[in-house]
DNA sequence: TTAAAAATCCCTATTGTTAGGGATTTTTTT
DNA sequence: AAAAAAATCCCTAACAATAGGGATTTTTAA
Protein backbone atom coordinates (compact mmCIF):
# COMPACT_ATOMS: atom_id res chain seq x y z
CA UNK A 1 0.00 0.00 0.00
CA UNK A 2 1.30 3.50 -1.28
CA UNK A 3 0.24 6.50 1.24
CA UNK A 4 0.30 9.22 -0.56
CA UNK A 5 -0.37 13.27 0.96
CA UNK A 6 -1.46 15.78 -2.11
CA UNK A 7 -0.45 19.49 -1.83
CA UNK A 8 -2.60 21.46 -4.13
CA UNK A 9 -3.78 24.67 -4.55
CA UNK A 10 -6.49 23.55 -6.42
CA UNK A 11 -9.42 22.14 -4.72
CA UNK A 12 -11.33 20.86 -7.91
CA UNK A 13 -7.44 19.24 -9.16
CA UNK A 14 -7.57 17.85 -6.18
CA UNK A 15 -10.91 16.20 -6.06
CA UNK A 16 -9.81 14.73 -9.13
CA UNK A 17 -6.90 13.21 -8.54
CA UNK A 18 -8.55 11.61 -5.68
CA UNK A 19 -11.39 10.42 -7.39
CA UNK A 20 -8.97 8.77 -10.32
CA UNK A 21 -6.70 7.41 -6.79
CA UNK A 22 -10.15 6.45 -4.96
CA UNK A 23 -9.95 3.20 -7.33
CA UNK A 24 -6.01 2.15 -7.23
CA UNK A 25 -6.06 -0.63 -4.43
CA UNK A 26 -2.21 0.24 -4.17
CA UNK A 27 -2.66 3.63 -3.29
CA UNK A 28 -4.18 5.46 -0.31
CA UNK A 29 -4.51 9.10 -0.06
CA UNK A 30 -4.28 10.22 3.77
CA UNK A 31 -3.87 13.80 3.61
CA UNK A 32 -4.61 16.62 1.40
CA UNK A 33 -2.78 19.82 1.99
CA UNK A 34 -3.94 23.50 0.28
CA UNK A 35 -0.71 25.57 0.78
CA UNK A 36 2.90 24.37 1.50
CA UNK A 37 2.96 24.79 5.29
CA UNK A 38 -0.19 22.33 5.26
CA UNK A 39 1.79 20.00 3.65
CA UNK A 40 4.71 20.19 5.58
CA UNK A 41 2.47 19.60 8.80
CA UNK A 42 1.08 16.49 7.51
CA UNK A 43 4.22 15.37 6.45
CA UNK A 44 4.90 15.35 9.69
CA UNK A 45 2.15 13.75 11.00
CA UNK A 46 1.29 11.17 8.60
CA UNK A 47 4.66 9.87 7.10
CA UNK A 48 3.54 9.04 3.82
CA UNK A 49 5.02 7.13 1.46
CA UNK A 50 4.52 9.39 -1.59
CA UNK A 51 4.29 13.43 -1.28
CA UNK A 52 2.77 14.99 -4.36
CA UNK A 53 2.48 18.35 -4.68
CA UNK A 54 1.94 21.62 -7.20
CA UNK A 55 4.95 23.84 -7.48
CA UNK A 56 3.16 26.60 -7.39
CA UNK A 57 1.43 27.07 -3.69
CA UNK A 58 0.30 29.89 -1.35
CA UNK A 59 2.53 30.07 1.63
CA UNK A 60 5.47 27.52 0.92
CA UNK A 61 6.09 26.65 -2.53
CA UNK A 62 6.41 23.06 -3.38
CA UNK A 63 10.70 23.45 -4.05
CA UNK A 64 10.96 24.80 -0.20
CA UNK A 65 8.47 22.17 0.99
CA UNK A 66 10.12 19.52 -1.14
CA UNK A 67 13.57 20.36 0.17
CA UNK A 68 12.45 20.66 3.98
CA UNK A 69 10.99 16.89 3.13
CA UNK A 70 14.23 15.38 1.77
CA UNK A 71 16.27 16.86 4.69
CA UNK A 72 13.87 15.75 7.46
CA UNK A 73 12.33 12.61 5.92
CA UNK A 74 14.94 11.21 2.83
CA UNK A 75 12.75 8.17 2.29
CA UNK A 76 9.57 10.20 1.38
CA UNK A 77 9.19 10.28 -2.19
CA UNK A 78 8.57 13.42 -4.06
CA UNK A 79 6.35 14.04 -7.24
CA UNK A 80 6.18 17.16 -8.72
CA UNK A 81 2.87 18.34 -10.14
CA UNK A 82 3.70 21.20 -11.79
CA UNK A 83 0.87 23.27 -13.59
CA UNK A 84 3.05 25.59 -15.68
CA UNK A 85 5.60 24.97 -18.23
CA UNK A 86 8.60 26.10 -15.88
CA UNK A 87 11.60 24.21 -17.63
CA UNK A 88 13.95 25.54 -14.21
CA UNK A 89 11.47 24.39 -12.22
CA UNK A 90 12.43 20.62 -13.26
CA UNK A 91 15.63 21.12 -12.36
CA UNK A 92 15.00 22.62 -9.28
CA UNK A 93 12.83 20.27 -8.37
CA UNK A 94 15.34 17.29 -9.27
CA UNK A 95 18.09 19.28 -6.53
CA UNK A 96 15.66 19.63 -4.06
CA UNK A 97 14.99 16.10 -4.25
CA UNK A 98 11.77 15.30 -6.06
CA UNK A 99 12.35 11.95 -8.08
CA UNK A 100 9.36 12.43 -10.36
CA UNK A 101 7.99 15.34 -12.48
CA UNK A 102 4.67 15.68 -13.80
CA UNK A 103 4.04 18.12 -16.62
CA UNK A 104 0.57 20.62 -16.80
CA UNK A 105 -0.60 18.12 -19.89
CA UNK A 106 0.11 15.31 -18.58
CA UNK A 107 -2.96 12.64 -17.56
CA UNK A 108 -4.28 11.65 -14.37
CA UNK A 109 -2.91 8.25 -15.54
CA UNK A 110 0.35 9.39 -15.86
CA UNK A 111 0.22 10.76 -12.45
CA UNK A 112 -0.77 7.46 -11.13
CA UNK A 113 1.94 5.81 -13.05
CA UNK A 114 4.83 8.47 -11.60
CA UNK A 115 3.38 7.43 -7.97
CA UNK A 116 3.49 4.00 -8.38
CA UNK A 117 7.56 4.44 -9.70
CA UNK A 118 8.80 6.86 -7.33
CA UNK A 119 7.52 4.41 -4.80
CA UNK A 120 9.68 1.90 -6.19
CA UNK A 121 12.36 4.43 -5.92
CA UNK A 122 12.08 4.70 -9.96
CA UNK A 123 12.47 8.34 -11.17
CA UNK A 124 9.34 9.03 -13.47
CA UNK A 125 10.29 12.38 -15.14
CA UNK A 126 7.62 12.89 -18.06
CA UNK A 127 8.07 14.40 -21.44
CA UNK A 128 11.88 13.78 -21.13
CA UNK A 129 13.60 11.13 -22.71
CA UNK A 130 16.59 10.59 -19.95
CA UNK A 131 14.09 8.08 -18.43
CA UNK A 132 11.45 6.73 -20.50
CA UNK A 133 12.40 3.19 -20.30
CA UNK A 134 12.40 3.47 -16.76
CA UNK A 135 8.60 4.02 -16.48
CA UNK A 136 7.10 1.53 -14.84
CA UNK A 137 4.66 -0.48 -17.32
CA UNK A 138 2.75 -3.12 -15.28
CA UNK A 139 1.07 -3.50 -19.17
CA UNK A 140 -2.19 -5.32 -19.16
CA UNK A 141 -2.32 -8.13 -21.56
CA UNK A 142 -5.48 -7.98 -22.70
CA UNK A 143 -6.73 -8.77 -26.16
CA UNK A 144 -8.64 -6.74 -28.35
CA UNK A 145 -11.59 -8.98 -27.71
CA UNK A 146 -11.39 -9.05 -24.16
CA UNK A 147 -10.62 -4.95 -23.74
CA UNK A 148 -14.25 -4.54 -25.63
CA UNK A 149 -15.95 -7.09 -23.85
CA UNK A 150 -14.71 -5.21 -20.82
CA UNK A 151 -15.65 -1.80 -22.01
CA UNK A 152 -19.20 -2.77 -22.99
CA UNK A 153 -19.46 -4.60 -18.98
CA UNK A 154 -18.01 -0.84 -18.03
CA UNK A 155 -21.04 0.39 -19.55
CA UNK A 156 -23.48 -1.34 -17.45
CA UNK A 157 -24.15 -4.24 -20.12
CA UNK A 158 -25.04 -7.59 -19.04
CA UNK A 159 -23.09 -10.70 -20.47
CA UNK A 160 -26.35 -11.25 -22.98
CA UNK A 161 -26.76 -7.89 -24.09
CA UNK A 162 -23.18 -7.43 -25.40
CA UNK A 163 -23.53 -11.34 -26.76
CA UNK A 164 -26.30 -9.64 -29.29
CA UNK A 165 -24.49 -6.23 -30.03
CA UNK A 166 -21.44 -8.66 -30.84
CA UNK A 167 -23.58 -11.20 -32.20
CA UNK A 168 -21.60 -14.13 -30.08
CA UNK A 169 -23.29 -16.67 -27.76
CA UNK A 170 -23.75 -15.59 -24.02
CA UNK A 171 -21.24 -18.14 -23.44
CA UNK A 172 -18.57 -16.64 -25.66
CA UNK A 173 -18.93 -13.62 -23.23
CA UNK A 174 -18.85 -15.39 -20.34
CA UNK A 175 -15.79 -16.90 -20.77
CA UNK A 176 -14.56 -13.63 -21.86
CA UNK A 177 -15.35 -12.35 -18.27
CA UNK A 178 -13.83 -15.53 -16.72
CA UNK A 179 -10.29 -14.57 -18.58
CA UNK A 180 -10.35 -10.97 -17.67
CA UNK A 181 -11.16 -11.99 -14.00
CA UNK A 182 -8.17 -14.55 -14.33
CA UNK A 183 -5.57 -11.94 -16.00
CA UNK A 184 -6.51 -9.43 -13.79
CA UNK A 185 -6.16 -11.04 -10.66
CA UNK A 186 -9.72 -10.17 -9.32
CA UNK A 187 -10.86 -13.09 -7.46
CA UNK A 188 -14.44 -13.30 -5.96
CA UNK A 189 -14.15 -10.38 -3.55
CA UNK A 190 -15.18 -7.67 -6.59
CA UNK A 191 -17.07 -8.60 -9.24
CA UNK A 192 -16.21 -7.25 -13.20
CA UNK A 193 -18.72 -4.56 -12.81
CA UNK A 194 -17.05 -2.55 -10.36
CA UNK A 195 -13.53 -2.96 -12.07
CA UNK A 196 -14.76 -2.06 -15.15
CA UNK A 197 -15.97 0.82 -14.14
CA UNK A 198 -13.06 1.66 -11.62
CA UNK A 199 -10.50 1.22 -14.75
CA UNK A 200 -12.78 3.13 -17.30
CA UNK A 201 -10.53 5.95 -17.61
CA UNK A 202 -7.54 3.64 -18.07
CA UNK A 203 -8.20 2.46 -21.56
CA UNK B 1 -28.81 16.61 -22.41
CA UNK B 2 -26.69 19.24 -22.09
CA UNK B 3 -23.79 19.10 -24.36
CA UNK B 4 -20.91 21.17 -22.93
CA UNK B 5 -17.55 21.63 -24.30
CA UNK B 6 -14.76 22.60 -21.75
CA UNK B 7 -11.57 24.55 -22.84
CA UNK B 8 -8.80 24.28 -19.89
CA UNK B 9 -5.10 24.41 -19.82
CA UNK B 10 -4.80 21.68 -17.71
CA UNK B 11 -5.10 18.53 -19.37
CA UNK B 12 -4.91 16.43 -15.81
CA UNK B 13 -8.21 18.92 -14.59
CA UNK B 14 -9.81 17.98 -17.82
CA UNK B 15 -10.07 14.62 -16.92
CA UNK B 16 -11.07 14.97 -13.49
CA UNK B 17 -13.96 16.70 -15.21
CA UNK B 18 -14.49 14.11 -17.65
CA UNK B 19 -13.94 11.53 -15.29
CA UNK B 20 -16.49 13.16 -13.01
CA UNK B 21 -19.23 14.04 -15.60
CA UNK B 22 -19.36 10.17 -17.35
CA UNK B 23 -21.41 9.62 -14.90
CA UNK B 24 -23.63 12.59 -15.38
CA UNK B 25 -26.36 11.31 -17.14
CA UNK B 26 -27.39 14.11 -18.16
CA UNK B 27 -24.41 16.05 -19.30
CA UNK B 28 -22.30 15.28 -22.23
CA UNK B 29 -18.88 16.62 -22.99
CA UNK B 30 -19.01 17.29 -26.81
CA UNK B 31 -15.40 18.65 -27.10
CA UNK B 32 -12.51 20.00 -24.97
CA UNK B 33 -9.89 22.44 -26.01
CA UNK B 34 -6.78 23.48 -24.30
CA UNK B 35 -6.43 27.07 -25.30
CA UNK B 36 -8.50 30.00 -26.45
CA UNK B 37 -8.16 29.38 -29.55
CA UNK B 38 -9.30 25.87 -29.47
CA UNK B 39 -12.42 26.54 -28.14
CA UNK B 40 -13.39 29.40 -30.06
CA UNK B 41 -13.43 26.94 -32.99
CA UNK B 42 -14.87 24.07 -31.09
CA UNK B 43 -17.72 26.26 -30.39
CA UNK B 44 -18.56 27.07 -33.95
CA UNK B 45 -18.25 23.21 -34.82
CA UNK B 46 -20.15 21.78 -32.13
CA UNK B 47 -22.51 24.46 -30.73
CA UNK B 48 -22.62 23.50 -27.13
CA UNK B 49 -25.05 24.01 -24.71
CA UNK B 50 -22.62 25.01 -21.96
CA UNK B 51 -19.08 26.16 -22.65
CA UNK B 52 -16.77 25.32 -19.32
CA UNK B 53 -13.69 27.58 -19.13
CA UNK B 54 -10.76 28.57 -17.44
CA UNK B 55 -9.85 32.16 -17.43
CA UNK B 56 -6.28 31.83 -17.96
CA UNK B 57 -5.20 30.32 -21.25
CA UNK B 58 -2.92 30.44 -24.09
CA UNK B 59 -3.48 32.06 -27.24
CA UNK B 60 -6.84 34.06 -26.21
CA UNK B 61 -8.32 34.09 -22.40
CA UNK B 62 -11.28 32.94 -21.20
CA UNK B 63 -12.85 36.62 -21.27
CA UNK B 64 -11.83 37.07 -24.37
CA UNK B 65 -13.41 34.47 -25.46
CA UNK B 66 -16.72 34.10 -23.48
CA UNK B 67 -17.35 37.41 -24.94
CA UNK B 68 -16.80 36.37 -28.73
CA UNK B 69 -19.03 33.29 -27.54
CA UNK B 70 -21.75 35.51 -26.60
CA UNK B 71 -21.82 38.18 -29.44
CA UNK B 72 -21.94 34.95 -32.13
CA UNK B 73 -23.91 32.31 -29.98
CA UNK B 74 -25.91 34.62 -27.30
CA UNK B 75 -27.91 31.36 -26.26
CA UNK B 76 -24.85 29.36 -24.84
CA UNK B 77 -24.16 29.81 -21.23
CA UNK B 78 -20.68 29.73 -19.88
CA UNK B 79 -19.54 28.54 -16.66
CA UNK B 80 -16.06 30.69 -15.84
CA UNK B 81 -13.83 28.23 -13.97
CA UNK B 82 -10.97 30.28 -13.02
CA UNK B 83 -7.84 28.55 -11.39
CA UNK B 84 -6.61 31.85 -9.46
CA UNK B 85 -8.61 34.39 -6.92
CA UNK B 86 -8.91 37.27 -9.08
CA UNK B 87 -11.68 38.83 -7.86
CA UNK B 88 -12.32 41.37 -10.74
CA UNK B 89 -12.19 38.69 -13.29
CA UNK B 90 -15.90 37.97 -11.76
CA UNK B 91 -16.87 41.39 -12.50
CA UNK B 92 -15.15 40.72 -16.21
CA UNK B 93 -16.61 37.59 -16.56
CA UNK B 94 -19.74 38.62 -16.09
CA UNK B 95 -19.35 41.99 -18.30
CA UNK B 96 -18.31 38.98 -20.89
CA UNK B 97 -21.65 36.83 -20.34
CA UNK B 98 -20.45 34.35 -18.38
CA UNK B 99 -23.82 33.15 -16.03
CA UNK B 100 -21.76 31.05 -13.79
CA UNK B 101 -18.37 31.60 -11.89
CA UNK B 102 -16.43 28.39 -9.92
CA UNK B 103 -13.53 29.25 -7.66
CA UNK B 104 -10.40 27.71 -7.67
CA UNK B 105 -11.32 26.12 -4.45
CA UNK B 106 -14.98 24.95 -5.68
CA UNK B 107 -14.84 20.80 -5.89
CA UNK B 108 -15.96 18.99 -9.02
CA UNK B 109 -19.35 18.61 -7.49
CA UNK B 110 -19.89 22.58 -7.55
CA UNK B 111 -18.79 22.37 -11.25
CA UNK B 112 -21.69 19.94 -12.15
CA UNK B 113 -23.97 22.09 -9.99
CA UNK B 114 -23.05 25.11 -11.99
CA UNK B 115 -23.13 23.52 -15.24
CA UNK B 116 -26.71 22.20 -14.81
CA UNK B 117 -27.97 25.69 -13.38
CA UNK B 118 -26.46 28.01 -16.12
CA UNK B 119 -28.12 25.43 -18.80
CA UNK B 120 -31.27 26.55 -17.20
CA UNK B 121 -30.36 30.26 -17.31
CA UNK B 122 -30.21 30.28 -13.71
CA UNK B 123 -26.59 31.93 -12.54
CA UNK B 124 -24.16 30.33 -10.04
CA UNK B 125 -21.69 32.31 -8.56
CA UNK B 126 -19.99 30.37 -6.12
CA UNK B 127 -18.56 31.42 -3.00
CA UNK B 128 -21.28 34.24 -3.27
CA UNK B 129 -24.40 35.16 -1.42
CA UNK B 130 -26.68 37.10 -4.05
CA UNK B 131 -27.36 33.85 -5.98
CA UNK B 132 -26.83 31.46 -3.39
CA UNK B 133 -31.02 30.26 -3.06
CA UNK B 134 -30.99 29.96 -6.78
CA UNK B 135 -28.76 26.66 -6.69
CA UNK B 136 -29.94 23.49 -8.63
CA UNK B 137 -30.57 21.31 -5.71
CA UNK B 138 -32.80 18.26 -6.36
CA UNK B 139 -32.33 17.19 -3.04
CA UNK B 140 -32.03 13.46 -3.09
CA UNK B 141 -34.50 12.06 -0.23
CA UNK B 142 -32.90 9.17 0.61
CA UNK B 143 -33.39 8.43 4.30
CA UNK B 144 -29.22 8.22 6.27
CA UNK B 145 -29.70 4.80 6.63
CA UNK B 146 -30.37 4.29 3.18
CA UNK B 147 -27.43 6.80 2.39
CA UNK B 148 -24.78 4.58 4.70
CA UNK B 149 -25.70 1.37 2.89
CA UNK B 150 -25.55 3.06 -0.49
CA UNK B 151 -22.28 3.86 0.36
CA UNK B 152 -21.08 0.70 1.38
CA UNK B 153 -22.83 -1.25 -1.72
CA UNK B 154 -20.52 1.32 -3.45
CA UNK B 155 -17.35 0.25 -1.85
CA UNK B 156 -18.32 -3.28 -3.53
CA UNK B 157 -19.97 -4.90 -0.11
CA UNK B 158 -22.17 -7.34 -0.86
CA UNK B 159 -25.69 -7.17 0.90
CA UNK B 160 -24.37 -10.00 3.16
CA UNK B 161 -21.43 -8.03 4.28
CA UNK B 162 -23.19 -5.19 4.72
CA UNK B 163 -25.69 -6.84 6.98
CA UNK B 164 -22.85 -8.14 9.26
CA UNK B 165 -21.25 -4.88 9.55
CA UNK B 166 -24.65 -2.87 10.31
CA UNK B 167 -25.32 -5.94 12.72
CA UNK B 168 -29.13 -6.28 10.94
CA UNK B 169 -30.67 -9.04 8.53
CA UNK B 170 -29.55 -9.39 4.95
CA UNK B 171 -33.37 -8.77 4.00
CA UNK B 172 -33.25 -6.07 5.77
CA UNK B 173 -30.18 -4.49 3.76
CA UNK B 174 -31.98 -6.13 0.53
CA UNK B 175 -35.26 -4.02 1.34
CA UNK B 176 -33.09 -1.05 1.96
CA UNK B 177 -31.36 -1.42 -1.46
CA UNK B 178 -35.13 -1.83 -3.04
CA UNK B 179 -36.12 1.54 -1.32
CA UNK B 180 -33.21 2.98 -2.84
CA UNK B 181 -34.10 1.91 -6.28
CA UNK B 182 -37.43 3.04 -6.33
CA UNK B 183 -36.63 5.91 -5.25
CA UNK B 184 -33.85 6.57 -7.49
CA UNK B 185 -35.84 6.06 -10.47
CA UNK B 186 -33.92 3.22 -11.55
CA UNK B 187 -35.61 0.20 -12.75
CA UNK B 188 -33.89 -2.86 -13.74
CA UNK B 189 -31.54 -1.88 -16.67
CA UNK B 190 -28.59 -0.94 -14.08
CA UNK B 191 -28.10 -2.92 -11.09
CA UNK B 192 -27.44 -0.68 -7.61
CA UNK B 193 -23.67 -1.31 -7.72
CA UNK B 194 -23.06 0.46 -10.98
CA UNK B 195 -25.29 3.70 -9.11
CA UNK B 196 -23.64 3.37 -6.22
CA UNK B 197 -20.13 3.88 -7.82
CA UNK B 198 -21.26 5.96 -10.50
CA UNK B 199 -21.94 8.63 -7.62
CA UNK B 200 -19.74 8.09 -5.03
CA UNK B 201 -18.34 11.61 -5.45
CA UNK B 202 -21.61 13.11 -5.11
CA UNK B 203 -22.12 12.23 -1.20
C1' DT C 1 4.30 -24.63 -41.42
C1' DT C 2 3.58 -25.50 -37.00
C1' DA C 3 2.92 -23.86 -32.29
C1' DA C 4 0.83 -20.33 -29.55
C1' DA C 5 -2.67 -17.19 -28.80
C1' DA C 6 -7.20 -15.62 -29.38
C1' DA C 7 -11.92 -16.32 -30.00
C1' DT C 8 -15.64 -19.20 -30.05
C1' DC C 9 -19.06 -22.38 -27.56
C1' DC C 10 -21.27 -25.55 -23.79
C1' DC C 11 -22.17 -27.77 -18.91
C1' DT C 12 -23.13 -27.60 -13.80
C1' DA C 13 -23.37 -25.37 -9.45
C1' DT C 14 -23.31 -21.52 -6.27
C1' DT C 15 -23.92 -16.92 -4.95
C1' DG C 16 -25.90 -12.35 -5.37
C1' DT C 17 -29.28 -9.06 -6.93
C1' DT C 18 -33.72 -7.73 -8.45
C1' DA C 19 -38.82 -7.67 -8.08
C1' DG C 20 -43.07 -8.84 -6.17
C1' DG C 21 -45.61 -9.54 -2.26
C1' DG C 22 -46.01 -9.23 2.74
C1' DA C 23 -45.32 -7.70 7.97
C1' DT C 24 -43.85 -5.43 12.58
C1' DT C 25 -41.50 -2.09 15.47
C1' DT C 26 -39.34 2.23 16.39
C1' DT C 27 -38.78 7.01 15.64
C1' DT C 28 -40.19 11.42 14.20
C1' DT C 29 -43.43 14.91 13.13
C1' DT C 30 -47.78 17.13 13.26
C1' DA D 1 -51.88 11.19 21.03
C1' DA D 2 -52.31 10.05 16.31
C1' DA D 3 -50.29 9.95 11.75
C1' DA D 4 -46.28 9.56 8.93
C1' DA D 5 -41.81 8.07 8.11
C1' DA D 6 -38.02 5.13 8.88
C1' DA D 7 -36.06 0.86 9.96
C1' DT D 8 -36.50 -3.76 10.76
C1' DC D 9 -37.61 -8.65 9.09
C1' DC D 10 -39.43 -12.71 6.01
C1' DC D 11 -41.01 -15.38 1.54
C1' DT D 12 -40.77 -16.78 -3.39
C1' DA D 13 -39.28 -16.43 -8.07
C1' DA D 14 -36.26 -15.02 -11.76
C1' DC D 15 -32.21 -13.40 -13.67
C1' DA D 16 -27.10 -12.42 -13.70
C1' DA D 17 -22.49 -13.30 -12.53
C1' DT D 18 -18.86 -16.21 -10.67
C1' DA D 19 -16.16 -20.54 -10.63
C1' DG D 20 -15.00 -24.93 -12.08
C1' DG D 21 -14.62 -28.03 -15.69
C1' DG D 22 -14.52 -28.92 -20.69
C1' DA D 23 -14.11 -28.30 -26.14
C1' DT D 24 -13.36 -26.46 -31.10
C1' DT D 25 -12.01 -23.14 -34.66
C1' DT D 26 -9.61 -19.15 -36.31
C1' DT D 27 -5.64 -15.96 -36.20
C1' DT D 28 -1.20 -14.60 -35.37
C1' DA D 29 3.56 -15.13 -34.78
C1' DA D 30 7.80 -17.81 -34.54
Amino acid sequence: MIRIVIAEDHQALIDGIKLALEYEEHIEVVGEALDGEMLLDLVKHKIPDVVVTDIRMPKCDGIAATRMIKKDYPEIQVVAFSMFDQEEAILQMKEAGALGYIMKNSSLKKLIEAIKSVAKNIPFYDDSISTKDAISKEEIILSTREKEILRLVGEGKTSQEIADLLFVAKSTVDTHRKNILKKMNIYGKTDLIRFAIERKYDF
